[in-house]
DNA sequence: CATAATTTTCAGAAATCTCTGAAAATTTAA
DNA sequence: TTAAATTTTCAGAGATTTCTGAAAATTATG
């Protein structure tokens, strides 16, 4: 399959991109063909499309199926396995951001619960256990934010984001309703 | 400088996560350790503390200067430049978001940009405009969203975020009063 | 069940990233 | 200005990650 030139940078773009993103470079070129691509792929297209070894394609599709960011599609008559992107973009935005936060966020979370079971020894490990709570309370605060924003619906999210600056408007509305003094 | 038991299991935790966040490990490791010693530490000190060489060490704090993470502090009567962390915790974690955004986001935003530019030349690259024009749209409304929480206070950050399930009667209310119909 | 089609695995090769340490550059002090 | 102190640079070594391709495992077909 020959891949159109605007195609080819896009795809390229995301293999570059990737690593960034938390994975390598043949996942997320395998990631791009696949949203821009209108028919679902199998192992054999993609990797003479990219270029590369059947193997290392069947590697990337696991990845990718670990995020959850694709999934198998079966073609009548064909033995072949297919592949589509899970949901929409914006589902799978949010799937990166959880996958993320498991893999970024969470192990640190744990690390430092554990940390703060522990007493200072003196001074300096007093000072240290400080830091480490203002980390631990910013990451536990922003998971358990991030849980809330996946509740609401996407509609409901879109709004929310689109507020901009109305954003602190409201906030001042609900402290005069809630009759609280002002927050900023 | 030798590391308490603690503070060691700390350091090498933010040198094993530091891949995960966009840094390699010994710009992890020194920048745990900047966030938890009481004192400005130079750049003997940390290469003594971690174990590591004085060329690496003067590569890890670049790096971290460029991040805007850390800053030189000069101690009366010594020559040798000392480093302590730019801010509170929370000024830090905001400075990884605004950094991350500009090597995460921003690349892959220009580029979506000029190639929307440029027309489809037929159906299939039709659909890719169409995929690409929505990963667009919501990276421009989340860096935009982005944008706008940065310019709110911490305070009112920070009650924004404790909201938790409250966001959603508060849009409620918000569309209410703006006698719009529900969202959701 | 046998065999053909397909996918997965994984050892070693290739590519990339990180680190060291000595030399060069810069800064400060005398 | 000179020399000592300090920082930066960067070539090459070392470590890690990624990729290939052939062999093993799995799955479907007749």
């Amino acid at each position: 399959m020959e891949l159109p030139e605007k195609a080819r940078v896009f795809v390229f773009h995301f293999g570059e991109m990737g690593s960034r993103w938390g994975f390598n470079r043949t996942v997320g070129q395998i990631l791009a063909l696949l949203v821009i691509h209108p028919k679902a792929l199998n192992a054999d297209q993609i990797a003479q499309t990219l270029s590369i070894s059947r193997g290392n394609v069947s590697m990337g599709l696991k990845e990718l199926q670990s995020w959850r960011l694709i999934q198998l599609q079966h073609v009548a008559g064909d033995r072949k396995d297919y592949f589509i992107t899970a949901g929409s973009i914006w589902d799978m935005a949010k799937t990166v951001f959880e996958e993320r936060r498991k893999r970024e966020i969470d192990p640190t979370l744990s690390l430092l619960r554990a940390n703060l079971l522990e007493d200072a020894q003196n001074e300096d490990e007093e000072y240290a256990q400080q830091r480490i709570e203002e980390i631990h309370d910013l990451l536990e605060l922003l998971t358990q934010w991030g849980d809330h924003l996946n509740t609401l619906s996407p509609e409901k999210l879109e709004s929310l984001m689109k507020l901009g600056s109305g954003i602190s408007k409201l906030l001042d509305m609900k402290d005069k309703i809630m009759g609280k003094k002002s927050t900023d």
